[in-house]
DNA sequence: AATATCGGAAAATAAACGTC
DNA sequence: ACGTTTATTTTCCGATATTC
């Protein structure tokens, strides 16, 4: 199955397929924007939510009907909609399709060399790794240095897991602030968002309306529209796309005044003085680094010979990253100033009280 | 097209906590 | 003491930027 996932495509791959658009079946939408309700008129929430109210039933209704979707909007280049997950999406009948069998975990080095970390690439336990080796540069291989762990953190009460909790089911801390569950005990797992799969034309971003008041019930819920048409157990939502940068960095609600649906839409330019996303190369200048010739440079050179090899076995699904925050201190500075952080720990020269310097090391990029 | 860069998810690790 | 939970740290995949 590796074998499969190694021969598909490399790249711009999803995991998931995507979905058959079909427009709203009731009522003849057709595809305006912004949709029925109009200017001024109904602007829905930004955000993740249950379809309400009958759709409060994680579980499923209790009288058979479904719940409805969860929709999200989604904000420029943070997420992507997904279908639900392999189990079941909240409260949808069982899919007679059998769940995509699960992915290998991914192995890790207990520890990279210098060169493979600051390189983000794959490493071996060997020394001289494979990687060094075959960028003749194994007289730098060496095995960097674990940081030491804080130490004298506080914790909450521990939760422990019941037996009948699934894993799946279990909340991580960093899902809690204060590793506190949402307040009741029995406190659900946080719905699935079932979106849908949908591929924005290169430059747009999809949201995805609620249906309007009066406009239920969803085609998604398999159900016949109130005008009688029929039901479509497939449909999607209906996606709007919004050029990217007719868009302030990320308010609530989506401005009514973006750009309709683009057939076969063109990537759309991107105006406007939006910090967060701005394209790298202008923030990227130089400023003077000091032009060390880094050894993993010269490695860097079959990186991708490398990673063609080596990996291929996790597929991260829908992965999008932005540059746009290398303003900050991006992370190999942050790794150098780390490591001449340390070097001048190990000299005494820092004067920095290691507790305080760890304190928010958090990047911050300030 | 090839190569470099690096964001961020996943994995690993280890301290804190809980139980016996 | 030992097992469990969870926060922190590291690894490295793979998307994107940059260079040739």
């Amino acid at each position: 199955m590796t074998e499969q996932a190694k021969s598909s495509p490399p790249t711009q791959e999803h995991p998931y397929p995507p979905p058959t658009i079909v427009p709203y079946p009731h009522q003849a939408y057709n595809g305006a924007f912004p949709p029925p309700g109009g200017p001024g008129g109904y602007l829905p929430p930004f955000f993740a939510y249950p379809h309400p109210p009958e759709g409060n039933h994680p579980e499923g209704a209790p009288n058979g009907v479904p719940p409805g979707p969860y929709m999200i909007g989604l904000p420029p280049g943070v997420v992507y909609a997904y279908p639900p997950p392999q189990t079941q999406a909240f409260g949808a009948p069982p899919t007679s399709q059998p769940p995509p069998a699960l992915r290998p975990k991914r192995k890790q080095v207990k520890m990279a060399c210098t060169n493979c970390a600051s390189a983000c690439k794959r490493c071996d336990e060997n020394r001289p790794c494979e990687r060094c080796l075959k960028y003749a540069i194994a007289d730098t291989c060496v095995d960097g240095q674990r940081k030491e762990r804080k130490r004298g953190i506080k914790r909450g009460p521990y939760r422990r897991k019941s037996k009948s909790e699934g894993e799946g089911s279990s909340y991580s801390g960093a899902e809690w602030p204060n590793g506190q569950p949402p307040t009741t005990a029995a406190a659900p797992p946080p719905p699935p968002v079932h979106a849908v799969a949908q591929y924005p034309p290169e430059g747009y971003y999809p949201i995805y309306y609620p249906p309007p008041p009066g406009f239920m019930p969803h085609p998604h819920d398999g159900q016949p529209g109130p005008d009688g048409s029929p039901p479509h157990p497939n449909a999607p939502m209906m996606p709007y796309y919004i050029p990217a940068g007719a868009y302030p960095p990320f308010p609530y609600p989506i401005y009514p005044h973006a750009g309709p649906p683009p057939p076969g839409a063109q990537p759309a330019p991107v105006p406007q003085q939006s910090p967060p996303q701005s394209t790298s190369a202008a923030v990227q200048q130089p400023e003077a680094q000091p032009q060390t010739i880094n050894p993993a440079d010269t490695a860097r050179k079959l990186d991708t010979a490398t990673s063609a090899t080596n990996g291929a076995e996790v597929a991260t699904g829908g992965k999008k990253r932005s540059r746009a925050n290398k303003s900050g201190e991006s992370k190999s500075k942050r790794a150098k100033r780390a490591e001449k952080e340390k070097e001048e720990e190990a000299n005494g020269t820092n004067g920095i009280d290691p507790a305080v310097a760890n304190g928010d090391d958090h990047d911050s990029s300030a």
